[in-house]
DNA sequence: CAAAGGCTTTGACCGAAATCAAGGCATTGG
DNA sequence: CCAATGCCTTGATTTCGGTCAAAGCCTTTG
């Protein structure tokens, strides 16, 4: 059975929000049409009535590439949903040098639980449109729905494992090792329908040549040089410097085993 | 109020938990003397009956310096609270190049839920001391006990903070700042009395040099001549390769800012 | 005690990536 | 149309950390 919920909420417009409330304990996630977020998005967790709440408690955001969204030490008031674009969360030294720790994508959960003050800096890498809610709401829900926590443990599970895939590039990958693992994790986020057999597709570069640099722990020229490097072996193909056909760089990310 | 149980278990031989009813809503740690794991440890998740029959389920070990804990690609079917000594979480590429991408100290929890493989090599790097949980039980108990998975979500947060500090250490920092960066981690782990004004303390290094090299993404002579450096530069004193004091490491470290 | 093996240090040399320095190629705006 | 600006590429040179090699220092063991 599937209800169909009308709610006139701030941002949206009159969202219609389809809940099929026998999905729940199937483990299937709900739709939330409100801010098309799935899967590994908050709403999913949420029974008909708090969708409805959410909603109305929730605001609808566009951002330009480099608006900073969270500062380092800043108080975080609010969480958000990525909609859509490229978020990139910030580290960095005294002295300048930073490093990205972190790329959030379309369903991602923005925010930290149980910590006022952030350590890091998100920062908008394209454009962004989020989904916002106030963080005292958000952290009501959680201690109330269960099955909320249960999706934010997964996502933070996940998100560990990437961390941690990111330290076996940063500490032991060769440049050009680097950039193909780059290029390889950003084609698998955008098409995620990627053959993994063929690893070929094609799609815009969310980051500059400098955000590239400092996720990978490089120079700009380094990154620069390397993508030169792979164009003139023919494992890649570029237009206008944004635009990024790639082959077959499984072999050159290189494989982790036993 | 403080009920005291008695259970006789495999393992522990007679134990006593002291379960303080009253602290579970204020938000205290669980005092779980059957592990002696507190703080971030599952135990403190638990009502008294649960204890009782975790207790009865749990058997401890120990563990020799070198011995593989969880195979990459190994079915899982354990969680354990680790009770002493230090555990290294790696990762490796096929060709044996290898990333220590975490480490386990006293009241962590070591395992990884909702999968079924792990992709990462848990290894002893000294002696450990572990106090194991079948892998069902804690699941079960998991769906039942939404504070525990609350707990989990905290420890998994903080392991990702620590995986993306370490991110900035391997990605931007020199050699030098990596071996102290990793000195004062060790110090604050191992001495968390630490007073963050002078850090001076003394300790024995809980990993070898091929591990510390593996951990800082490094080889072992680098490493090696900058712990010489630093004895050098009258910034650390030794004895027997293992044993180190550490005076004024902070400024060498790398301090994150703005 | 002597031999063996593991771990660490030290030295000489090399190379991958950083640094320094131009120059190219778009887009923007006077 | 022509500067100006921002981003990217390319080249020359330097340097930090890696590689190769040898030797020191413990602990273990026969």
């Amino acid at each position: 059975m599937a209800d169909t919920y009308l709610a006139d909420t701030q941002g949206h417009g009159t969202i219609v929000m389809t809940v099929r409330q026998d999905v729940h304990s199937a483990g299937i996630p709900v739709l939330c049409q409100s801010c098309e977020a799935r899967h590994r998005g908050v709403c999913g967790a949420l029974d008909a009535d708090q969708l409805v709440g959410l909603a109305k408690i929730s605001s609808k955001h566009t951002i330009e590439p480099g608006v900073e969204l969270i500062g380092d030490a800043e108080t975080v008031d609010s969480y958000s949903n990525v909609l859509s674009g490229v978020v990139k969360l910030t580290k960095s030294l005294s002295d300048g040098r930073q490093q990205i720790v972190g790329l959030q994508f379309a369903p991602d959960f923005l925010g930290r639980p149980f910590k006022v003050e952030s350590a890091i800096n998100a920062e908008a890498a394209t454009a962004v449109s989020l989904c916002s809610f106030p963080r005292a709401s958000i952290e009501r829900m959680m201690r109330e729905s269960p099955e909320l926590e249960h999706r934010l443990l997964k996502q933070t599970l996940n998100e560990l494992d990437e961390a941690r895939d990111w330290m076996v590039t940063l500490g032991r990958k060769t440049a050009a090792e680097k950039v193909a693992s780059f290029l390889l994790m950003i084609a698998r986020n955008i098409d995620p329908t990627l053959d993994p057999a063929t690893n070929a597709t094609s799609f815009e570069l969310p980051l500059t040549r400098a955000d590239i640099a400092d996720f990978l722990g490089l120079t700009i020229e380094t990154v620069s040089r390397q993508l030169t490097r792979l164009r003139t072996d023919g494992l890649i193909r570029t237009e206008n410097n944004r635009h990024v056909t790639v082959t077959s760089l499984t072999r050159l990310a290189g494989r982790s085993g036993a």
